[in-house]
DNA sequence: AGCATGTGCAACCAATAAGTTGCTGGTCAC
DNA sequence: GTGACCAGCAACTTATTGGTTGCACATGCT
């Protein structure tokens, strides 16, 4: 039973911008979308865009302080998606780490058994 | 500089029934796609469609044997991704950490300066 | 008051994505 | 060879997405 973020998450994962976005945004306490989008080759309206969709994940906050609203990163709801591919990198580690001893036991047979 | 895969594997990712047959490709050793769209809601040629962009994010590898072709899981382009995830979480940590520390000097400050 | 700045909302456009149906071709069993 | 099964194309529909432009509203500064 996975986490319902889960997929708000990896769906804003999924986009070159947006993971720029939340990389710059891990180097500041807190920006504007003007700011950002003066560092992109986009409009600021479609750097909010991206922000609403990265507020709607949880990703990030957005404090209304003055004229300009301030949005902060939120790295918590990365920690389910990273669970997630370690659950299935786990798993296939397993899997092949039995197919290897399979393997090295049928090589031992043959080598020994002769 | 970020691997050119990641924007691939977190594509990939980012639809729910691609992450389903991934893990269910963690728990076959291999499987067609046949056997995977009897699983789920939706025809052979969709899950065909997904197969086919997962390969090309590197997530699966694709064997024709006889008249089927066998779909095995790869996860180590997962890494990549992990590593990112890792990178901004930790950023996020280092800043958090610093904040905490200000935060508790001026505490430090307030209580034992009065 | 008046102007610049920072936002938010809505409409619109073009491209992509997820999914379907329909058909053709190869491979196995009988 | 004939029929069943698995797979691969191709065309099409519909919904979503990333982006734009245009406008209205609020706030700060002089």
């Amino acid at each position: 039973m996975v986490p319902a973020g889960v997929d708000a998450v990896f769906a804003a994962l999924a986009d070159p911008t947006r993971r720029s976005l939340l990389e710059r945004l891990s180097a500041r306490p807190s920006t504007t979308a003007t700011a950002l989008a003066a560092e992109l080759p986009i409009t600021r309206q479609a750097v909010a865009k991206h922000l609403a969709l990265l507020r709607g994940a949880r990703l990030v906050n957005a404090e209304r302080v003055g004229r300009e609203t301030r949005y902060r990163l939120d790295a918590r709801p990365l920690d389910d998606a990273a669970r997630w591919i370690a659950q299935v990198g786990a798993e296939w580690d397993g899997r092949l780490a039995e197919l290897n001893r399979l393997l090295s036991a049928r090589a031992r047979g043959r080598t020994s058994g002769r």
